[in-house]
DNA sequence: CGCGTGTATACTGTATACAATAAAACGTGG
DNA sequence: CCACGTTTTATTGTATACAGTATACACGCG
């Protein structure tokens, strides 16, 4: 049984919490899926108040829809949804990189440099998993090169919608050359400070990033109409 | 005793939750002030559980700290936080008018105008809260009119700390001439489909916004400090 | 007198028990 | 066989009981 109980100090809501959160994005908890607070409780072998108050966190961070009196279950993504969110985050990552012009400092600039080599070679293997960390991970030296902490928190709840689709994107990106062009010339224009051509290159690169999880969403849903003219199995 | 039961189909912990935060946006619950599980519960009238699961909310959207085996406190307002937060704003409140230039209906435009004059009226009566109020809800039309779903929950978010200040700061405004006229160039230039106007409208009506936020958080910090002198009595 | 240690206490963290309700199962009459 | 009402059951909402820990205060020792 997957007892949650690796981390000793932290309270149990937040261990169900982040384990919920990463069942969620990783689709092993797949949209419209019913969360049962029992069932929950014994497969994490913890009770219900933890549980709980992990919920009410997913709920608040959109992860999970709760209907009165009937329980939780995983929000469903939308194409309006996502579209919405991608529309605020292109928003935030533009004032991201703004600030980053103005604030970073020069070890900064360094650790972006490093972080753009890591993902280049991250791109190399091939591996969609390891890519997509690098990519996390030059992202949030961005994010954290811009000194706002609320802007820390609010790209990480934006970015929450997008990790399901996250895996796919990279391996649809055509062979990763786009990546990583459009990395080098962010990477090159923060450097400059050059923040209108910093917030351009940024601006395209969501734009990409849109236009490949629109697309995924569609064939899902294509799917998952398919599936439902034929009978869903399990 | 002030029971939370109003509302009687509305599960108790979003009953609680809306309490707490009301208490904490008023100032009726100073930042510091510690939320004991117990204390509050019979002071509601109900258990601990809405309690905790109310504060699990409030943390998430960072009105309430929590201390691991110590509980929840009002969370503190820096001048840093402050700044982080209307840094974010005003990026945001800069893309909902420009969506709301490319997407706004006509009878949002009425709509619009409607708010307009509404507040110009309210600040004929001189009362603070009149004023907030309509200030609140010209606001909330233009962000509906962004056809954002997701711009609506973040503008609320960030709307939250800052509702602390909200009287001072409307009091502040030079007998609010300056908050009708910018309210007026933000309609012409939406009305207009403008968003250049628009957006430089918005910034400023921002800026202005953060000069009296962050001057009155000063006068607190020395109003405190000064207390601190001569001894905290209540 | 200062400092550490022990103990009491008050609080959070967690589990469980109880209440209420909505959906499913079932039966019964037409 | 269907429609409709009734009972059952599963699941959430709420309260409470129990466990563990951090803090404060007192007491003894250096």
């Amino acid at each position: 049984m997957p007892k949650v109980k690796e981390d000793d100090f932290l309270p149990l809501r937040d261990s169900v919490y982040n384990k919920l959160r990463q069942a969620i994005l990783t689709g092993e908890l797949p949209a419209g899926e019913r969360l049962m607070e029992v069932h929950l409780g014994d497969k994490l072998g913890v009770s219900r108040t933890p549980i709980r108050e992990a919920i009410r966190m997913l709920e608040l961070e959109g992860l999970v829809t709760m209907i009165p009196r009937k329980g939780a279950m995983v929000s469903q993504i939308t194409e309006k949804n996502m579209s919405d969110v991608l529309e605020v985050r292109r928003a935030l990552d533009i004032l991201c990189v703004q600030l980053a012009c103005e604030r970073i400092t020069p070890e900064g600039i360094e650790d972006l440099k490093k972080a753009r080599d890591a993902f280049e070679k991250a791109v190399d293997t091939n591996d969609s998993r390891i890519i997509a960390q690098a990519d996390v991970e030059f992202h949030n030296v961005i994010i954290r090169a811009a000194g706002n902490d609320r802007l820390v928190i609010l790209e990480d709840s934006l970015s929450l919608p997008m990790y399901r689709y996250r895996y796919e994107y990279i391996k649809d990106s055509s062979g990763h050359g786009n990546l990583v062009k459009e990395h080098r010339k962010i990477v090159g224009a923060i450097e400059k400070r050059n923040e209108e051509a910093a917030a351009e290159a940024v601006g395209e690169h969501i734009d990409n990033q849109r236009r490949s999880i629109i697309r995924q969403i569609r064939m899902d849903r294509e799917e998952e109409s398919m599936n439902a003219l034929y009978g869903k199995r399990r």
